[in-house]
DNA sequence: GCGACAG
DNA sequence: ATCTTGTCGC
């Protein structure tokens, strides 16, 4: 796919910062306009540590919205340009994404990644950065919060708003009951209410989105593969 | 000042 | 994220 934004590696947790502080400002979010017919999940899986070493595996895999069948999907095999600090983790990230979603040969029509959106202490996380750089919708579903979160009843479909500042920016959902919630927030050109609605869309037997499953199994094993080509 | 902290 | 045995369940 078109990737139409630039990149900026920073060079340092300051710099980090403050390019987040300056790109929250382009974000847009509104109802999504259309029902999506393909969704695209994103994860990335990693070996070693540093940034010198260690490799970055990302994947991103195309599903039919309606079906769940992959309809595309495309890696690539990095190192970390960055390392890993809470918050500016998309730093870590972002570059390998880029790399497979460019290799992509569909235009998904919205792209789930896994992690925070605006539900993050800048309110940029990795789902606004990558829908920046792709000019796509896009929206985040975390495992665990970085913001203080309250417990949802234990229905399917039950939820509780994530606030920064007395603002809602998430919402901590319930995809399947009795098991513990995801963290959901709009990343750019989708609102909170599609986001939710489309987690519960992709969620009808586990835990985790479809779309994120599947990145999931593909970064492993395609990390496992350029593994063992380069022992 | 100290710890906690998406993956 | 990753390191890991057995174990419970469909």
């Amino acid at each position: 796919m078109e990737i139409v934004g630039t990149y900026v590696r920073p060079g340092s947790v300051a710099e980090a910062e403050a390019i987040q502080e300056e790109l929250r400002s382009r974000l847009r979010f509104a109802p999504l306009a259309a029902r999506p017919s393909t969704v695209a999940g994103l994860d990335v899986a990693y070996a070693g540590d540093g940034e010198g070493d260690g490799l970055v595996a990302a994947a991103v895999v195309v599903l039919d919205a309606v079906t769940f069948e992959v309809v595309d999907q495309a890696v690539s095999v990095e190192r970390p340009s960055f390392p890993y600090v809470p918050g500016l983790f998309a730093f870590r990230e972002v570059p390998a994404l880029l790399s497979a979603l460019r290799a992509l040969r569909t235009e998904p029509d919205v792209l789930v990644c896994d992690g925070h959106g605006l539900a993050h202490p800048r309110r940029f996380g990795l789902a606004c950065h990558l829908g920046l750089l792709t000019g796509r919708p896009s929206f985040g579903v975390a495992k665990t919060p970085l913001l203080p979160a309250s417990v949802p009843g234990a229905e399917r479909g039950a939820s509780t708003p994530l606030l920064l500042d007395g603002e809602e920016v998430g919402r901590t959902l319930r995809t399947r009951p009795g098991i513990r919630p995801v963290h959901v927030s709009p990343g750019h050109l989708v609102d909170l209410d599609s986001c939710v609605a489309l987690t519960l869309a992709l969620t009808p037997e586990y835990r985790l989105p479809e779309t994120t499953r599947k990145a999931d199994a593909l970064s492993r094993v395609t990390l496992k593969e350029a593994l063992s080509a380069t022992s």
